[in-house]
RNA sequence: GCGCGAGUAGCUCAGCUGGAUAGAGCGUCGGCCUCCGGAGCCGAAGGUCGUGGGUUCGAAUCCCGCCUCGCGCACCA
């Protein structure tokens, strides 16, 4: 690109007044359009080590620049020091060709060298129906892992699955009451059970399937155990629902994510870290590895020595059960994600999880396996608020009343979930006004987003034009010297930067801001500018333009999971 | 009390790792439809960037104190 001959020249002329051979050149888009296409500060960083004003270094600077080597058509000096470049109208409007003529490889790189990473996101526990907060996961997790894709990661999408532990038991539980229930017989369902609508269906699915096996006797027993806070009778019974209530929630969840166009590599069952023997290995390394004790019956993890303020118990003492706590089993599964050979680990949670952070990060230090410290990397983002008629939707699994992924979808559609989601940035919380994106969804960002995608199309379908068949490298782009053409040029030629800055931060929202302004350019372009039946050097020209943002805001939304609709 | 996050326009939020006159969407007010899609365009109003210090040529951004709000601080998961 042309900036990084102008950079080159920078070298050069801050050499030859003087600067030290390590000075960072760093150029920046200014704010005001009006003050050029690139800015730097360079005199103003020189003036220190160098000892002179800024605005003399700046004049000595532009004096010893080569103009023609850089690009540059002027150079002005502004403000306290600020050097600023406009470049040749045209040869800027030259770098979009390759947008064109190499569509494919647009704003991909390398960076990641075709490295391993593994991103989980949702893990939701199968004890119920997606909610708002894995819907944010799910928009989340999915643009993270395509944004590493673009930059050179070989990534795979993983869900994990709670499917052991108390909760599955509860909701074992949960079911077992509705189907007494449904039998006339009087119980409740207990402390920390499931109350939603859901688990009725469950149990009235299991009754029409198989009710005939059902005895009656054993449904009351086990039903009035479990209002006692004890376990039924019949085990084999218990276990059946258990694993009937998992698969209906897993399907319903797996449907949820289909109509969400999300699509996981991995599903890993927290139960197989036990049946595999991961845990105990786990373990028996962590007490081998020295950093372990028991005190009052229960095995501790001396994770205060790798920066937790406390130690933590790993596995209960008898009086408790003398089962392993959950971190346990999430330290074996990340040693797993190292052992599969994942460079790179990514976590996307709830910012309610954020005290695992340490504990799991911790855990693998301890097992001095040469894990990175800083491995898994985590994004935590913020609740989110639910707004319906006015007012908050609690969420809570205990009432069972709560908006579910597929509710937001059915009410504003896919593409406009996902882009809610991503448009602000994960460690903000987030306030869904349900009402505002139903009222709005004729006025919303993304469609305006997809109109101008829809528009650039609509020029090549009026124009009966085979779009796939222009070239850049042959066309003439000097004439693209209107404003709003440079403008627009310029957004496309950052796209790239900011995909790798965006990937490296891991924060898709700028993908969505992005999109944002360079529909709102495209829109301004379009109404202005006319396309087709202009003279054919014109016409040629902007066609190119045409193409490359239509290529470009269809790459952007591709990375957020939305659709770039031909025509709306 | 401790840890993490947030506090920017009436509302919801950006601000690209310290730059010039702090932005967008929605809302409000006022203009533009014989021309590739008006699901659009143009303009206006609206701000002591929570607050008090500090760092430097320069702070919404970095450091410290304080004030609000959210989340987390179990031998729960």
């Amino acid at each position: 690109m042309s900036a990084d001959a102008l950079k080159h020249a920078l070298q050069v002329a801050s050499r030859a007044i003087g600067a030290p051979d390590n000075t960072e050149i760093i150029l920046e888009r200014p704010r005001d359009p009006s003050f050029g296409d690139w800015t730097t500060n360079l005199a103003m960083t020189l003036a220190k080590p160098l000892g002179k004003k800024p605005r003399d270094l700046a004049q000595a600077l532009s004096s010893a620049l080569d103009l023609a080597a850089a690009g540059v058509a002027k150079v002005e000096i502004a403000g306290p020091g600020f050097l600023n470049f406009r470049l040749d109208p045209g040869a800027q409007a030259s770098g979009i060709a390759r947008i064109v003529d190499d569509a494919v490889h647009w704003a991909r790189s390398n960076t990641g060298g075709g490295k391993r990473a593994n991103i989980e996101f949702v893990s939701a526990n199968p004890t119920g129906p997606l909610h708002v907060g894995h819907g944010r996961q799910a928009a989340l997790g999915d643009a993270i892992a395509t944004m590493l894709e673009w930059t050179g990661w070989n990534v795979s999408r993983e869900f994990y699955y709670n499917d052991g532990g108390t909760q599955i038991e509860n909701l074992a539980k949960s079911v077992w009451i509705r189907i007494a229930q449904q039998f006339g017989i009087a119980v409740e369902i207990p402390e920390g059970g499931y109350n939603g609508e859901y688990i009725k269906e469950i149990a009235g699915a299991v009754i029409a399937e198989k009710g005939d096996e059902l005895i009656l006797a054993h449904v009351r027993e086990g039903a009035e155990a479990i209002a006692a806070g004890k376990h039924p009778a019949d085990a084999n019974l218990f276990d059946r629902l258990r694993a009937e209530a998992v698969a209906a929630l897993r399907r319903e969840q797996d449907k949820d994510m289909q109509a969400f166009g999300v699509s996981f590599d991995t599903y890993f069952l927290e139960s197989s870290l036990y049946t595999d023997g991961k845990v105990t290995q786990t373990v028996d390394a962590l007490v081998k590895g020295g950093h372990t004790f028991e005190d009052g019956g229960a095995l501790f993890l001396r994770t205060t020595e790798f920066g937790d303020d406390k130690d933590r118990v790993m596995k209960k003492s008898a009086a408790k059960g003398g089962d392993y706590t959950y971190f346990v089993p999430d330290v074996a599964y990340h040693v797993t994600k190292w052992q599969r050979g994942f460079a790179r680990a990514i976590d996307v949670q709830g910012a309610d999880h954020h005290s695992t952070v340490t504990r799991v990060r911790a855990g693998l230090q301890a097992l001095e396996m040469g894990i990175p410290q800083g491995y898994p990397e985590y994004v935590l983002h913020q609740m989110v608020t639910v707004m319906k008629d006015g007012e908050e939707v609690k969420i809570s699994k205990r009432a069972g009343s709560y908006v579910t992924v597929r509710d937001l979808i059915d009410w504003v559609g896919r593409d406009a979930v996902r882009y809610f989601f991503l448009m602000r940035k994960g460690d903000s919380q987030l306030v869904f006004d349900v009402d505002l994106a139903r009222s709005e969804s004729e006025e919303n960002p993304v469609y305006y987003i997809q109109m101008a995608h829809a528009r650039l199309s609509g020029i090549f379908r009026v124009g009966e034009i085979d779009a796939t068949t222009l070239r850049g490298a042959g066309t003439d782009l000097s004439p693209l010297t209107a404003p709003e053409e440079q403008l627009l040029v310029k957004a496309l030629l950052d796209f790239p930067a900011l995909v790798e800055g965006a990937a490296q931060a891991l924060e898709p929202h700028r993908i969505a801001g992005w999109l944002l302004e360079t529909a709102r350019l495209t829109h301004t372009w379009y109404h202005k500018h006319h396309v087709l039946n202009e003279p054919p050097p014109i016409m040629n020209a902007r066609l190119v333009l045409a193409r490359a943002t239509q290529l470009s805001l269809a790459a952007g939304l591709r990375l957020l999971g939305i659709t770039a609709p031909e025509r709306m």
